[in-house]
DNA sequence: CTTGACCTTGCACTCAAGTATAAGGTCGAT
DNA sequence: ATCGACCTTATACTTGAGTGCAAGGTCAAG
């Protein structure tokens, strides 16, 4: 029999706040194996390393709604891999758009701010014609 | 005297719903110029303006309330200057910090699919193992 | 003068991912 | 036995940028 966890043991091992333990359990993501005899969360390891997937899939992007479908896959089956390819290649398809448009971002507030550092002068803030001419461009 | 616009004239010019021109308003964004004898609100040219620079400062990722900053800045003054100035300042880090971060995402995301890819099994769900090793990497 | 399209206000609701608070129960140590 | 740290539940609130709805007023056309 493997070590158990009480909520706050789990939290602190997973680097989270036990409320968001206890919301993970109430959205679905999260159960505890057991209950003590004063009724207190006891969680097995399999639910830390839950834990540490729902962090890292955040980490990249994905809610917690394609999370739990990547949870609760049944695993092993050829749809069920399809199933998570795809939202795989989904999730990297935003990316993919997001960084395009972050780029042009980057690009438009760098030019900005050139025109901000050009005039060092009193009327110096051409911002607003740059973004007008930006929107206009677009 | 020039044009003035019903809401929905004025919603329709710049490509919002006039549920949102009204939102605006309620944040201190927008004002109509006037009312009509039957309390319509009635928008200056100049409204138009603003509400195509809030849509262009919104596409570049400026909150709504940069954007309040950004038009009520005195203008015009060496203090209000370096105000926007910091403010594009301050948005250009959070965006070359959030490029990094997806360009890491999209690595990551690769490699799953890859391991996905190469595993033309039934079991080639790996993903869960790459993204444990990931957030054991970070 | 009625019909339909538009306008007014105020208030509640949406989404995601939690956070906060209240009111009480349990556990280990002193 | 009582203190403090921890746990339980239920409920409501947060943020940002809106959207939806109800109940009513206005306006131009037919």
């Amino acid at each position: 029999m493997s070590k158990q966890y009480t909520i706050s043991q789990l939290a602190h091992a997973a680097d989270i706040p036990t409320t968001t333990v206890r919301y993970y359990e109430r959205v679905g993501l999260v159960e505890p194996e057991d209950r003590s005899a004063g009724n207190y969360r006891l969680y097995s390891e399999e639910s830390l390393r839950k834990l540490k997937f729902i962090r890292a899939a955040q980490a990249i992007g994905f809610t917690l709604d394609d999370v739990k479908a990547l949870l609760s896959t049944p695993s092993n089956t050829a749809a069920s891999c399809r199933e998570v390819q795809s939202r795989i290649e989904n999730r990297l398809a935003e990316v993919d758009q997001r960084l395009k448009d972050l780029r042009h971002v980057q690009r438009v507030l760098k030019a900005s701010l050139e025109k901000c550092k050009d005039t060092e002068q009193v009327d110096c803030c051409h911002v607003i014609e740059t973004l007008r001419e930006t929107s206009e461009a677009k």
